[in-house]
DNA sequence: CTTGACCATCGCAAAGATACGATATACGAT
DNA sequence: ATCGTATATCGTATCTTTGCGATGGTCAAG
């Protein structure tokens, strides 16, 4: 079966990789920078500040949600994303963790 | 034009989402890990310690090259593979001062 | 109850990523 | 010169990502 090779790798590693691909798109970084500025943010609002379709950030903000990096709540017609603080944090200690692995 | 979408953000964003992109496989992330372990390695050595075929190992270790991070020079018929620390180095940098504008 | 605004999802097309085996190259050893 | 080892690259199959327009659902306002 292709593919299924990457579970063959230390869950942790998993999940840093996982991560990284969160970011490997540069409007997911600067969705995550547009939250933070914000605070908490509807999606129209991205729509606006993004070179793309309103489809497409829909999308992004599908996988950011996926990857755990971000919230989102339905709040009566609008939808609201935030940061999810708690999984950031993480991600950037295990980001930090490997960068010091690397250097001992 | 479908996909020139990335290139109207930010150099920055673009630089950054590359190198995420760079370690978004468990292989890679892996790969470095056994680069700093060794310091420098023989690809074959690498191929001992993955669970993927040599010319897939190749094509990963071409990844992070393009990537800038990690060197190989051909030595004799073996290739020895080192870190770039400079730009590993610039990646954690870039890295660790978007955390901190995510939470300015 | 219709209309408009907002958003998620579907369906599609193009491109990229991932994996492998087969092949080509380069060199040391015989 | 031939052989074996070490690697890179090619060709191919499959899956994933990225992007868009179109569609559908939900609520507020009229």
């Amino acid at each position: 079966m292709v593919l299924a090779k990457k579970e063959d790798f230390p869950e942790k590693d998993i999940k840093l990789a996982d991560w990284c691909k969160a970011l490997s798109h540069p409007a997911r970084i600067t969705i995550l920078r547009l939250l933070a500025s914000k605070n908490e943010c509807m999606c129209g609002e991205l729509v606006l500040d993004l070179p793309l379709a309103q489809s497409t950030v829909s999308q992004h903000l599908k996988a950011l949600k996926a990857a755990g990096l971000i919230q989102g709540e339905i709040e009566g017609m609008k939808s609201k994303y935030c940061m999810n603080k708690k999984n950031i944090d993480k991600f950037f200690k295990l980001i930090n963790q490997f960068n010091y692995h690397l250097n001992d």
